[in-house]
DNA sequence: AATGAATGAGAGTTCATTCAT
DNA sequence: AATGAATGAACTCTCATTCAT
């Protein structure tokens, strides 16, 4: 039906219509919450019928299904660290911190779905696995800083990365934690760190 | 016909019943989210008519309101500190962590109303002045811990009240942190704040 | 309880409720019709919990026929002609047009149970004689005044007082007839019937 | 699958779905007037379901100015005169009384919408272009019948205008203008302008 | 005589989903 | 691949009415 040369690349295509309609099904997340969550708005954001949207999701569920695996995305490939060994932790603290404040949103798709993943297994299993690759990645740079010598020794590596995992995910939740106080919390945890900038 | 004891109280009574739907939707809340909040299951959870509902909560958002006083009512009745000076610090950081253990449900719609408030200003009106509280009953604690000399003195008091409060807040979104994590967190809290117990 | 001097007269008093519950479902149908009469409006109108209505008149329906009888009554005790026999068309018609102007509250009503009455054989049969005592009423007056000279004798005393009351009846659609084209019709009238003032 | 003739008009077989709810919400305010006006009923009458009636009009209010527009329409396509000069004016007023004769319904509807213009301002401003088109069309006729001999001169046309068209709207309250009522004073109308059949 | 509390039935409206085209 | 039209189920809210006191 179509020559391998000039092919209209279909896959392609839907492949962006689909991403389209995840990538407006997530803004509408943060704007209103699940609470507020009309697939109408997230067809008419996109420009098209509603029935197009059921045409690439059969379920509401299902595009939901879209928009954890783009949060999970989005927030994974923050994660892998970057620098120098010493400066890897310092890096990590700011990144998610800078990701927040750059895109709050993120932050309050990630919230929406943890919150969700109390009613919803699947969700809590993708969310549990997301959230133990980041504390396994927090307690290696630990590990590794420990050993550099750039962090106590005594540290217990597993605790200290559920205080600095804890800390920077309730930058999620604003209402918590505003601005400055997120900033005055990585402070003080670069402070026990050791690795603060001054 | 009612003796002095068990006298009818007919204003009592009202309140009970404002209070028994107030809690059946904080229930809801909690089990389901926002998201699934209906008020004739609340209705239906007292054994009450939609109707009576209606007649003690004008609208959804009025009960909504009532089930934010509620809250911030379980919340604040943990934030008074209690015991010797000493260990105020300690019994807050388990009082807190405890409150959330033994009533999860009380987080869940903590965390609900945190990501609310982003869509309510009046909520976060509400939640930012319970968090201010609590922020400064934290920063007190310190103050008086590093004056009685149970803490190193040079520590940012104000840095160190946010990171213990983010700390705890976490704890709410119990995908993020899970129970066995927000014990480490805790703990490796006490430690930085050389408040532990052994 | 009440010595036989100082009685409450309570069959007086019950009256005086009921008719103010009358006079105030009266008025709101003539605010907003039908179509918006609600028994509580009424209830707190006259200030009393809406579970006294339903002591007075045990279904809307009741209390909607007391409105009947008051309005017949308000309506009725202006047709009654006076003045000298020469006048007293004039004076009808005078009257008439102030009463609509002067209580627009009456013309409301009228219309509003005019319409009614199609749904409504009761009422219909209310309305029918209160305005075939009108149109004899006017036919009387019309017969009086041909005989006494004041009126062209070939006139078709019935078809006249059917114009006479047609035109008076639709002021109370203020939609259909303003004041201003009130006045012009009645003045109309008069200059038909030959009982112009100047 | 469709001759050229019969080809299905997408476009307006959703006009004729709008119309076939308009009609019968018009159908229904005849009937049982705005009181008992119901959305569920107009869509079952249609044979639809209730959300397909909010497909086409989002509230009820949007069905009612719907309604408002069907019935101007009616009643306007009734005022165009048509006839020589001599007779347009009996004709006129032969074609309202036979209107409301033989659809009783418009003179209900109008009669509903007068009503209900007094709560309506938008309401209020159409009812009032069309009465005074109504009424600037009757002087009209009025004053070429002076012109062409057929009228006494000395008529002031803009008061018997309002005179015919109070009588004439009046026959839309049939509790006050019954059918006979109404033919009397149409007829009487035409012997005081000079313009009876025999 | 009067009321606060309660309710059944039903109102308008919304929403995810389906289907013919 | 896309859509306009349609729908069933459910939602919040209303209202006349009832009942125990």
């Amino acid at each position: 039906m179509s020559t391998p040369q000039a092919a209209r690349r279909p896959a392609k295509a839907k492949d962006d219509r689909r991403q389209a309609l995840v990538q407006a099904a997530f803004n509408e997340i943060a704007e209103r919450g699940f609470e507020g969550l009309r697939t109408r708005e997230v067809a008419a954001e996109v420009g098209v019928n509603i029935a197009t949207l059921h045409y690439y999701f059969p379920t509401k569920e299902a595009l939901i299904r879209g928009v954890v695996e783009l949060a999970m995305l989005k927030f994974r490939s923050t994660l892998s660290p970057h620098g120098s060994s010493a400066e890897q932790l310092r890096n990590h603290l700011h990144a998610v911190r800078q990701l927040i404040r750059d895109e709050p949103q993120l932050g309050a798709v990630m919230a929406e779905l943890a919150l969700r993943s109390a009613r919803d297994p699947g969700l809590a299993r993708v969310m549990e696995e997301t959230n133990d690759a980041w504390h396994r990645m927090v307690r290696g740079l630990l590990r590794r800083a420990a050993r550099d010598g750039h962090l106590r020794p005594e540290l217990d590596t597993d605790d200290v990365a559920s205080v600095v995992v804890a800390t920077l995910a309730s930058t999620t939740l604003p209402a918590i934690s505003g601005a400055a106080r997120a900033d005055q919390a990585v402070r003080q945890l670069e402070r026990w760190l050791g690795i603060a900038d001054s």
